[in-house]
DNA sequence: TTGCAGGGGTCAA
DNA sequence: TTGACCCCTGCA
């Protein structure tokens, strides 16, 4: 993949190959991201933002600089790991895999910024998918920082900007019974009770173990942090439709969500996450397990 | 219009 | 292991 980058704020990607926004951003493990009318993608991770337009091979960012691209987009979108060893080791004598990528070509794991992760996911629990949006949105937007620019989206709000919040001023969220738990894990961040910084160098049992300790967050909610932030790419996270979806795939591979790990963990070690993005993708795709 | 079931979980008993 | 939790959406 080659990057060029100009000096008005664009850079442009060519030979992007594993690469479709839409699988990307649909797939579930982000919910930020909209399509606008003249085909750009809208989005933003941290305090930064931008516009995707991707045609083909080509992706062009607009509204960054080269640095942020190096440091921010780059890694935000996995574009440094190629992704056909990882499709070929999990599709060779496989031919369910083998279907699920070929649906999901596309699909990258993106790293999000973890605080942002573990946010959005204790918002996302017991929840549909537009609502979710929403109130993730209406967060943004009541509580983080407003882009200067017409058009740009707000940032979303640091642990400690919710830390210093309290549940009235949240309720316009309307989130429910989440937004204890979202104060709550805010002001054990901010007070450092667990680190994000520090997950990566950890196991990921290890890693797992630490965000458990959040009041609000259980296991399915710890692994979507992992996940989706890039900490810990072997996480599973299992959800009810994981759960229809791998026992109408992998008959008798699990019954509950430890069966489930433990199969995973077997059969797919550290692609287990990438693995169940393939899968779960297809599923719903073909309504498989509905 | 109203009522009800269910939603990509977690907690506490 | 089970019910409750907030609140929105879809459906009859």
């Amino acid at each position: 993949m080659n990057a060029i980058i100009n000096k008005d704020g664009i850079v442009n990607l060519e030979q992007v190959r594993d690469f479709d926004p839409e699988q990307t951003f649909l797939c579930g493990q982000c919910f930020r991201w909209e399509l606008l009318d003249d085909g750009c993608w809208n989005g933003s991770t941290g305090s930064h933002r931008v516009k995707l337009l991707h045609e083909g091979l080509k992706v062009t960012l607009k509204g960054t600089s080269g640095d942020v691209y190096n440091t921010v987009w780059l890694p935000y979108f996995d574009f440094d790991s190629d992704y056909s060893i990882a499709k070929s080791t999990l599709s060779d004598g496989d031919e369910v895999m083998a279907l699920a990528i070929e649906h999901g070509q596309g699909i990258r794991l993106l790293r999000q910024e973890p605080w942002e992760t573990l946010a959005t996911f204790l918002i996302s629990q017991n929840n549909g998918i537009p609502r979710i949006r929403k109130i993730v949105e209406t967060l943004c937007v009541s509580f983080g920082e407003r882009g200067t620019d017409p058009g740009q989206i707000s940032s979303f709000p640091s642990a400690e900007r919710i830390a210093s919040l309290n549940e009235d001023d949240l309720t316009v969220c309307r989130a429910g019974y989440r937004t204890e738990y979202l104060l709550r894990t805010a002001r054990a961040i901010s007070e450092g009770e667990v680190v994000l910084s520090e997950l990566a160098a950890c196991s990921y049992e290890e890693a797992r173990n630490r965000l458990l300790r959040l009041h609000g967050v259980g296991v399915k909610v710890a692994d979507c942090t992992l996940l989706f932030s890039g900490l810990h790419r072997e996480a599973f996270p299992v959800d009810r439709w994981v759960l229809r979806v791998m026992n109408a795939l992998y008959p008798g591979s699990g019954a509950d969500v430890f069966a489930l790990q433990t199969f995973a963990a077997k059969k797919w070690g550290k692609l287990a996450g990438l693995a169940q993005e393939y899968l779960f993708y297809y599923a719903r795709m073909k309504r498989i397990g509905v």
